[in-house]
DNA sequence: CAGCATCCTTGGAGATACTG
DNA sequence: CAGTATCTCCAAGGATGCTG
């Protein structure tokens, strides 16, 4: 879903701007799931993800604010990912698509 | 967003595959505001929407079952569009979206 | 009016190899 | 372990002209 200008004001349209990408959902529902998660566990658990995908959709949704990275100064390195309170605030939406899905969707 | 095999068994991601498509949402938008709506109507309040794409959506939209399409036998051609029960029960989906828009974006 | 047929462009994602 | 660096590819969309 590519940005659409003149919508930067509609709160769903930038609700889904969040969510939009191939694996966002499915990070999402594995950090609503899991408390904190590293990242090749994230990897692994998604299936098939390249780690460049993987990297940009961190990236992206810890710059908006929704996912929150720890760094451990270890060796091997650390790296722990969650949701912020932000992130979490999704859960309601994620829940409403779940209901929409149980009763329409086969 | 592209589909991803072995989930076509969770209720949320298949709700945000209904939702996927850079219009989508937008069109779900007008159709709930405006019981009916025809097809260059629509066009022009999306605003800079191809006639070929705004087909594909409605096109798949009416396949799933969420949007209606209604011919009328005139000339010249008149087609509305509105959304079916199951199309509406995306509201919900839409209202959750807008609740975390508005209290957490901008 | 409501599309369909074509051609073209783009960027999101995949695959793979490498590094601090 | 947790990424980065490249290269490649394809499908979603855009632009435009035509038609029943």
């Amino acid at each position: 879903m590519a940005k659409s200008k003149s919508l930067e004001a509609c709160p769903v349209y930038k609700t889904a701007m969040i969510l939009d990408g191939k694996w966002t959902i499915l990070i999402f529902r594995d950090l609503l799931a899991n408390k904190v998660v590293r990242f090749n566990e994230l990897r692994r658990s998604l299936g098939s993800i390249s780690p460049k995908t993987l990297t940009e959709r961190l990236t992206e949704l810890e710059d908006q604010g929704l996912v929150s990275r720890k760094v451990y100064a270890e060796v091997p390195p650390r790296v722990e990912y969650s949701l912020t309170e932000k992130g979490k605030g999704l859960s309601a939406v994620f829940d409403s698509m779940a209901k929409f899905g149980d009763k329409w969707l086969r």
